[in-house]
This record gives C-alpha cells, structure tokens and sequence, in this order.
RNA sequence: CGAGAAGUAGCACAGCUUGGUAGUGCACCUGGUUUGGGACCAGGGGGUCGCAGGUUCGAAUCCUGUCUUCUCGACCA
C-alpha cells in the first residue's frame, strides 16, 4: 500500500461527534467513519484490521472443530413468533414489512434460525454432536448507542452453536469454545478477564463472559483480589458475616418526615448497614415485598431468576399505599400482607430499623420473628467493602466490555422450537444447545481502548491495520526514495503487511501520523541513510538497522 | 421514553443578542522558499447557513414545525 496512492487520510482534531477519545482516534486515523447514531463503515485500514480479527476468530473456531455456514440478516419474523422471543426483544428488534405486507425483522441474534438449520440434519443420536458458525450483521434498536463501536446498532458477529444429545456432550462442546475463546483473546492480545454472567434474554444454566477491561466498559466487573472468583456484577455474589447479638424487642417510633434511609439513620442516628428496605414490586401478576439492608440495591435480574420470573418493576406509588396504607418511604414488613421475600444478608441481620407501614412511624430492633416471609435468597447486589463469597478476601470492582459470551442454553430453544432427536432407546429428547458469541468489532474498540497513547493507538501486531510502515522522511532525496520503494518492494514479495508513506509530506507530518494509525513496526529511512543504516521502531525501542540486516531484522520480529 | 445542548465549507468553530454583500483556523489548489516531529510567504477554489413553512422591502440571525447529532436522566421506600 502507497499512502500516496491510497484511501487514506487522517484528520487533524477531535470530531464533534465521539464521545470517548478511543474512538475518536479510530475516525481521526481513518479506520471507521460514523454514517448515523450507531451506525459505521470500515475505512480500507479499519476493514483491514477488523479481517485480521475475523480471521483469527475463523481460524481458531475451526481448530475447535466447528464449520462455517452464513444465514441472512433478514428473517421473516414466525421464527421469532414460535420461540416467543419476539415479546422478550419487543422494542430492540428492528421490524419491517415487505410489499404484500408480510413482517420481518432485522436479526438481532440467530437462535431461532440455527436450531431451524440443525434441524435439517438431526434426526438421531448419532447425526450429532456438531458445531456451527457464521459472521453476520445483528441488528439492534439501541436506545442509547455510545463509545464509537462499543454500542452500536448494526454490528458484526460472530455466533457459533453446539449442538449436543446431553448435557455431557454440551460440557465437552463448551470447553472446546472456551479454549478456542482463550486463544482468540490471546491472539489478539487483549487485557480481559472471564466472568460468570446472568443468563437472561438468552435462557440456560450456566453463562461467561469474556470482558475486555478498560475504563468505559459498560459492564461493572466484581473479582477478589486474592482468588480467582470474577462476576458481572448482575450475578456476583457475597459472603456474609454471623451476627449473634442479642435480640432486642421491636419499636414502634416516630419518624416525621423521614422517609429515605439516610433521613432515618440521620434521625435515629443509625448505621445504614443495621436498616432494612422494603420494596414493593410487581414481579410478572403478582405484588411482592422485599427486603434488602438499607444501603444495598434489590438486583432485579436476580429476583427474576429467583421466581423464575418474567417481568419486574417497582409498583406504583398509589399501588404501595394501597398494600402498605402508607405513603413511600414507609413501607416496612411487619403486618405486611403480601408475600416477602428477604436478602440472603437479613436472614443474618439483628435489631434492625424498618418501615411501620404508618405515615412518620419506622420500627426499631425489629428481628426475622416479628414478620413472617415466604422466600429467602440472594436478591440483592454486591458493592464496595463486600468479600469473596469463595475465600473472604475483598471484592473489587473494574468497568469492562463485553467481548465474547458463552452461554450453555440447554434445551431451552430445542423444546419451544421442536429441534428433538431419538435416542439409543427410540426416545425423542430434545436436543441440547449451547451459543457462543464474539462481537468484532466491539474488540477493534476495546483493543483500542486498551491501546490508546497521547498521540494515537498503539495496536498490536496481530491486527494492526499497518503492520510495517516505511517512512522516507525526505521524498526529495532520491536516496532516500529509491532505497524506501525497493525496500517496500521486497517486503510485498515476501508477503509483508506493509505501506510506504511516500507522500510529499513533511517528516513531522509523517511521524505524526504513523503515530496516530500506530503502526507497530516503523521503518525510518531518513538521514542515516548516508551510514547505510535505517531506523525500525519496534516494541517501544528504536533500533539502528545496517541496510544489508534489514530483511534479516523484520524477519525476527515477525 | 423524559430533560437539555447543538446543527454555518472536508474538520473545528465565530457570526445570531440588536435582520442589511458568508467569516476565521486547519485541510485543499497554484507559485516560491523550506525539509527529522503537524513549516513560511503570496495568490486561489469551495457554502441552497440541517429541512419545510411563516414574519419582513430584506432572514444564518426573529417565529412555528420537523429531522439529525450529542449529553444527562429513567423510578431504591
């Protein structure tokens, strides 16, 4: 590639339109260019870089054994129908109709056309286990694209199934994905951690996360400091301490005008940690109350789990006077009557401050036998202080984006869409699933993320969109241009990644934008020359390359 | 979905309050001087001022609508 020649240029200054430095750099450099909210084309290099990504992804999903098929973006919308997932993406799920009125929907993920797929072939226990992939275009109705490609409405995929006739099977299946998972991050040379994830609108047992770490991941990511344990904070756990005070008899006291638990603590002058919330929700048809310590958060994904649950929401203020006779702010669980559910912590807690269900009146010392409760479990969500629930050591807390996910989704789609097969017994079982997803261009950002220095992106040579940059710092001195173009020349029958800036530019200029595009091996072929020796940038160190070594130098680092 | 800000040359922005010939920097073109970290001098090209209406002799500027982009927020008893 001659940049002279080229689909290239680099902007000069920050665009309006970015909002995170990453990927400003990405349209400064001339990777991507933003066409709407959410929506990119890949420049020449930023295609370059997200093929070399893809290619490391595709080579390592067929090492693992899978093959490569593509399916369309455009899905007539029964498949989303008879899975019933068309309610559970509701407004995210991009919808259009054709001439004769017929409805479609834009894919925001494959499931359902996979199991439509593996069902061509699967008839008995002997036509599997087998594993499938493509990368194709999702599609999703983001309410708040953000972070140049982090979140965005149209992206590119790469989504593999397995599929199994039991459960050993898909343990087998999923260790393959995750090892081929491990090597693609490897390969690319991200910062990430694996960490266990909530199933949701995907379904299944058992769900990771590949989470690349940076500071404006999406995801908040809880791992000990000690131990190997690691969560997205939407499933990650604590471990609580024994309390053996002595318990104190409950009550009733007045509490004017207090109704958030700081008031109260203020008021009472109570510790937060010896209060307990009720929050009244509305969990699928049915109204509950549940209980967390003052200061936490109810994790709503986690009730849902608990309850198996669809929908959740807090109820409507009318609808809490209604079941607690008092305003919000007062609702407490004693004389409560509809069902509770308490935090795994409560079920520890003693002499504890809660709502009386009486405008201005709390309970103080108030214990698990003064109310009844149906459920106890964990519904609440961890935060800083909290401990290791596996060794006891500290939690902490880190932002990341979500790279890659594996899901093990069981016969949750092979049952709703009829994917079954007859076993060594004539029986017919349902066949069993796992997914697993990598968002590429998602890690051309978080690479870059990672990467960023004050001048441009550093990337890594495995995907850099320019793997060796010459740079004759003098395009006048025909010295220095011929040795630059013959050098150039080699390099491409070797099959190099490599471009020439042999634009008539000033060597600031130059310098500045190799900088900015980062290539990780730069060729100077400048004033050393007259010694017969070149400058290669390489891994932070220049090093000063007699012209006869060059070839000889690349070859090593390469 | 709620609230806010913005839309003027490829990019970044000024002009708008107080209506009267469309501006600046970078980028681009020509000539010259320069040439190892975003050069300098001179000359030049490029705009339906997001779109549609309205007010006015006259609208980038005032009014109405609309679209787009960005930011913040989305109930914690």
């Amino acid at each position: 590639m001659k940049l002279s020649n080229s689909y290239f240029f680099t902007l000069r200054e920050n665009v309006s339109d970015e909002d995170s430095l990453s990927s400003n750099y990405l349209v400064r450099s001339g990777l991507i260019s933003k066409i709407g909210s959410g929506i990119y084309t890949f420049l020449p290099l930023g295609l370059k870089t997200l093929n070399k990504i893809n290619n490391i992804i595709r080579e390592e999903m067929n090492k693992a054994g899978a093959e490569e098929i593509l399916m369309p973006a455009l899905i007539p919308i029964d498949y989303y129908e008879k899975s019933g997932r068309i309610n559970g993406f509701g407004q995210d799920m991009f919808r259009l109709n054709d001439r004769f009125n017929r409805s479609y929907a834009l894919g925001p993920t494959h499931e359902e056309l996979f199991a439509h797929i593996a069902k061509l072939k699967i008839k008995s226990y002997k036509d599997m286990p087998f594993s499938l992939y493509q990368f194709q275009s999702k599609y999703r109705d983001e309410m708040r694209p953000r972070y140049g490609l982090i979140r965005v409405r149209e992206f590119l995929m790469k989504d593999a199934y397995s599929f199994d006739k039991d459960e050993d099977g898909l343990d087998i299946s999923y260790q393959k994905m995750f090892k081929a998972y491990q090597n693609i991050f490897n390969r690319i040379g991200l910062n990430y951690k694996v960490v266990k994830a909530a199933t949701g609108t995907m379904g299944g047992s058992l769900s990771e996360e590949f989470q690349a770490i940076t500071d404006i991941g999406e995801d908040t990511i809880v791992s000990c400091t000690k131990c190997n344990y690691a969560a997205n904070l939407e499933v990650a756990t604590t471990a609580y301490e024994e309390n053996n005070e002595e318990e104190l008899k409950c009550e009733l006291v007045e509490t004017p005008n207090k109704k958030s638990i700081n008031d109260i603590c203020e008021f009472l002058k109570v510790e937060p940690t010896k209060t307990v919330k009720t929050l009244i929700y509305q969990i699928d048809d049915k109204y509950y109350a549940l209980l967390v310590r003052g200061d936490r958060e109810v994790n709503e994904d986690k009730v849902l789990n608990l309850l198996n649950a669809k929908n959740i929401s807090l109820a409507s203020s009318e609808k809490v006077k209604e079941i607690t006779n008092a305003n919000i702010g007062y609702a407490g669980p004693i004389n409560l009557n509809i069902p509770i559910i308490i935090d795994n912590e409560v079920l520890l807690m003693k002499n504890f401050v809660v709502g009386a269900n009486i405008i201005d009146y709390h309970y103080k010392n108030a214990n698990l036998k003064d109310f009844k409760y149906e459920l106890v479990g964990d519904i609440s969500t961890v935060m800083k202080g909290d401990i290791c629930p596996n060794c006891g050591n500290l939690l902490e807390f880190s932002k990341g984006i979500e790279i890659g996910n594996l899901f093990k989704l069981g016969t949750k789609y092979s049952e709703s869409l009829n994917l079954k097969y007859l076993d060594e017994q004539n029986q017919l079982k349902p066949v069993v699933m796992g997914s697993y997803g990598i968002g590429c261009a998602r890690i051309m950002a978080a690479v870059a993320e990672q990467n960023m220095t004050d001048k441009g992106i550093k990337w890594p040579l495995n995907i850099a969109p320019i793997e060796i940059l010459i740079i004759p710092v003098n395009m006048k001195d025909d010295k220095q241009k011929d040795y630059a173009l013959s050098l150039y020349n080699k390099l491409m029958e070797l099959k190099c990644d490599v471009a020439i800036d042999d634009r008539d530019e000033r060597a600031g200029v130059k310098f500045n934008d190799a900088d900015l595009i980062g290539a990780p091996i730069k060729i100077i072929v400048g004033k050393k020359l007259e010694e017969n020796c070149v400058e290669i940038e390489y891994d932070n160190n220049t090093n000063l390359v007699n012209t006869d070594n060059v070839l000889e130098f690349i070859n090593n680092i390469l």
